[in-house]
DNA sequence: TGTTAAACGCAACTGTGTTGCATCTTCGCT
DNA sequence: AGCGAAGATGCAACACAGTTGCGTTTAACA
């Protein structure tokens, strides 16, 4: 099992020489536990929620450092961010459910030769892929 | 050969009981002619420096309407829209210059194939999916 | 050429994300 | 333990993209 997300974000941040603070932590926890990708917005209204406030534009901050870091991907076309699957910033693949917003990041083999294919076919150099699949997720569709 | 983009952007605007206008007929003639996908505010500068100059509110809905009509796409993570390339309003899948910022679409079916078989593994319902490739142009790459 | 509804232009507004700066906190070091 | 430097935070002000309301212009068609 992979290590968890807060957790290799702790040890990134120290890494680059950052420091460890309450509402940082609780800003991790929190992306860690959430089911469904929240935006920088979102996150500053749950942290409040939770009694352990931090003030949105160090909400921003931390974001945009975790994405640096690349410890974090953004939902395409929407500020919300998922913690990244893998250890390594890499699989960027991602199924987000339309209806509750959940995501998932997925590996597959077979795409990614198809990919590859893409490339040799384009005549481009591709150094990066943006993918993501949108629909329902098994929970929604029994739902529905 | 497909019909020109501003051929079918008129054609299914009339369809939806729009009018031609010369500032519209302008800015339809600029998306097709550009060679890289172009965002509101810089349709809008080029417009003016054309001297068919469109107010940038006007732009905004414009491309609206023509994104809601799946004659345009967005480039991923940026306001600017490319011509859909084919006929059908479906095939999002497009390479990003990431030195020049031109684009095209592409279809690949080795691609789509390895795409369902992620559907089946993934348990989701699959409505849509979103796909970039970026990189390097033929012409950037000798050019660096 | 007159009528009607679509497009347009302008001004004001909303909301997101950023910057500058003073204050507070972590953490290594004594 | 406690001190000091650097990182993190909070607040206020700002910058900027995109939107809305509304009065005016213009294409389309009789």
């Amino acid at each position: 099992m992979a290590a968890s997300f807060s957790f290799r974000a702790e040890a990134a941040l120290r890494r680059r020489g950052g420091r460890m603070t309450r509402s940082r932590r609780a800003l991790l926890d929190l992306i860690e536990s959430h089911p469904r990708p929240l935006g920088p917005r979102e996150l500053h209204r749950e942290l409040r929620r939770r009694g352990t406030p931090m003030d949105l534009v160090s909400v921003y901050r931390n974001v945009a450092a975790l994405l640096e870091l690349g410890l974090l991907h953004r939902v395409l076309g929407s500020p919300a961010v998922r913690p990244c699957a893998g250890r390594e910033p890499r699989c960027h693949h991602a199924v987000v459910c339309t209806a509750c917003g959940s995501a998932r990041e997925f590996h597959s083999r077979p795409l990614e030769r198809a990919l590859a294919g893409v490339r040799r076919a384009t005549g481009f150099n591709v150094r990066e892929h943006l993918l993501e699949l949108r629909g329902l997720c098994a929970a929604c569709m029994s739902r529905a």
